[in-house]
DNA sequence: TCTGAAAGATGTACGTT
DNA sequence: AACGTACATCTTTCAGA
């Protein structure tokens, strides 16, 4: 499993906030920040890694740039709620969903979806519908004045 | 502006998938990957950056990690819907929100937020209840199936 | 827009403290 | 744990097609 934030000082704390703001930074400009060797910083960050505290790296690209100009929230809840419930599962080969959260309240599970066009998201919500036996409640997203901002990585407790 | 898709054609969208898979992928890699010389995919991929179709890159973190135990999605409306509406501005000095959505619907924006514990979901809560003068509605994340999924580039238009 | 080459910068392993 | 060295690899630029 992954380890707790107890496990993470000082400077793992500020190689993680340096990486989340630009995760392309070469260990060079990270030993520098941080005022440790290179090869130091290097061998906490294969140790992040393996920890799981750092789960990978991605670009962030633009959806409008890759033709995904419509988001959408997506409340779920069973059809019929006596079934085994594995929507998560029946649903993961849809690639227009990004995200799916099991939440507390009304519905049972919230889906982030992005497709590209008003009947591409019909499309999709029948595909949801059918795949997982589901009632599905759609919050279109009209803009989006901030997303996915890094975590502010603060202090915290001792080392181990 | 950032360019839509129809910009972007076959090479380029390898070049988009291969980075939101990996984000430290290597110019060498990459151009093995998509077929090119190391000089032509590098080449492209400032050209996708300058675009704006590579916004950035970051490392995925492990929230349970950095001791960001619980993530909930905030639907907010103003107190006063008859007073400017900016929220977002005078959200976006709280860090425990990662991301804010404009929406159709009863309510205004949505929020992911990420905190602690259940005792800062509740000063969070007051915070932006205070900061933006709105109601709130909360609902709480119990378990994450799965976020934060790259995009399906699939297949598009004529390039320029 | 591609290729190939050359120079400098960086990644990575390893031995030392 | 961290450092410094050393070698392999990668990044970046440029001329040429």
């Amino acid at each position: 499993m992954s380890g707790k934030f107890s496990d993470v000082e000082e400077i793992d704390r500020a190689i993680v906030t340096a990486l989340t703001a630009d995760g392309r930074l070469s260990y060079t400009d990270l030993a520098e920040r941080v005022g440790l060797s290179v090869s130091a910083v290097h061998q906490r960050v294969r140790r992040l890694e393996q920890r799981g505290v750092i789960k990978g790296y991605t670009a962030r690209v633009s959806y409008e740039a890759l033709d995904l100009q419509l988001t959408a929230f997506v409340a779920i809840r069973p059809f019929d709620p006596s079934q085994p419930d594995d929507a998560p599962d029946k649903l993961a080969h849809l690639s227009e969903i990004e995200s799916c959260y099991s939440v507390a309240g009304e519905d049972f599970y919230m889906l982030l979806v992005r497709v590209a066009s008003p009947g591409e998201l019909e499309r999709l919500l029948q595909q949801i519908r059918t795949a997982a036996n589901v009632t599905t409640r759609t919050t279109v997203v009209l803009s989006t004045p901030y997303e996915g901002r890094p975590p502010a990585v603060s202090a915290s407790s001792t080392p181990e």
